[in-house]
DNA sequence: TTTCCAACTTGTCACCGTCAAGATGGAGAA
DNA sequence: TTCTCCATCTTGACGGTGACAAGTTGGAAA
């Protein structure tokens, strides 16, 4: 009877998978709904494809998120989080104000290419839940980081209310969404081997700079 | 055995729908499918659905389209068709270039807000054929309509691949691309009403002109 | 040691896309 | 007019999916 003994279902052997009867089968399907995400993409994704990867049943998932929108939600809410730790982090590499709103950007457009997928999830209305507190919060988040380092170079706050928000804030944002999405959708060609990323990295700097070079100038 | 009285699957009775057996079931499924697409969403799209609102079996579509994604693929073309169109009518309700440029990037948006689900379709990788020589004449020349109006702008010309496009129309694309992405996916708020999708229209000029108010100026 | 209940499994349902094989009915030939 | 043919559509089946209901299990608390 002792369980299935293929699949990471490892019952008290320690270390990695933590044993899944009362481990985090919530956090193993996490990690599993990502990998889909990568391999198959959105389309390809199923919950029960995730619960065979984390060695559970097909049920299993159920008793940890209420449906596949509801892991879909934490999956999206996860990478609002990442997308804003990579927006500070290429940001922060970079000390004169402009070259940090221009690295924004570019950290913006590395994560969408490096996670197309769950990029695209991120941005999709239907398949995640937008009233979730988690994604709302975190979502929210990655477009301050825009807001903040605007700020940095024109010294004004504004409200974190879209609708409210300074349309020169939009457009930045705007722009890099635009681009990463287009780029995400294959607009500018593949983007498989790290060349044609890295020329694809390339030409988005050089948008950002020529948008940038006709910016008003700091305050 | 008169075949199902339901559904408008009438037979001599002339007028609208034709009759199926030898109209035209291909151009009735597009129709369907783009109802399906308004009324569920991207994710909400069924070819069996469409089946029944055709009034035809569920493999019907089969011989007219290999699969969903064929069908897709059709739907998704006659977006791009109707994109063009619609940027280059709102584009031509102005004389001065620079409101012209600024007309495109408003056509652009209001169809995203009109055609929200298929418009996620057109820019979603994975569910359409990028293959199929339909859709990509049909998306390159929705991009053209940028290129062909900046350069009225500025004139010049820049070749229609989009690696080797001038930044500046880029730039131009992808703020008007990003801003209606974010519109679509209900970041500026709910668009249901008339009132709001008007409000929505006027942040969007606003952000718009915010971005050629600091543009070069016209050669 | 016993009890209890959260975590997981098994089984079932309707629905989906796709494929294979059969039915049908209008157009063109006789 | 009548017959034949074949593109068009239908019927039926298969494996896979998300969701639900009910049963099983095993560790923590008593």
């Amino acid at each position: 009877m002792d369980s299935r003994t293929k699949g990471p279902a490892r019952r008290k052997s320690g270390a990695r998978p933590k044993a899944y009867h009362h481990g985090d089968l919530a956090a193993a399907l996490v990690d599993a709904a990502e990998a889909v995400l990568t391999e198959r993409g959105v389309e390809g994704f199923t919950l029960r494809e995730c619960a065979r990867r984390a060695g559970v049943s097909h049920a299993a998932p159920a008793h940890h998120f209420r449906d596949a929108k509801g892991l879909l939600t934490q999956v999206a809410a996860l990478g609002f989080e990442r997308l804003t730790a990579a927006e500070k982090h290429a940001r922060d590499t970079e000390t004169d104000p402009r070259k940090r709103l221009l690295g924004t950007g570019m950290g913006y457009v590395e994560f969408a290419i490096e996670h197309p997928a769950q990029f695209q999830l991120m941005f999709q209305k239907g398949l995640v839940d937008h009233a979730n507190e988690r994604l709302a919060k975190a979502s929210a988040a990655s477009f301050q980081v825009f807001i903040e380092t605007y700020s940095e170079l024109y010294g004004t706050t504004f409200p974190p209310i879209h609708k409210d928000a300074d349309p020169s804030v939009m457009r930045e944002w705007a722009l890099v969404h635009g681009f990463a999405t287009l780029a995400v959708q294959g607009q500018f060609g593949p983007t498989r081997t790290a060349a044609e990323i890295a020329d694809l990295m390339e030409f988005a700097r050089r948008v950002f700079e020529d948008a940038q070079k006709y910016a008003p100038p700091p305050k």
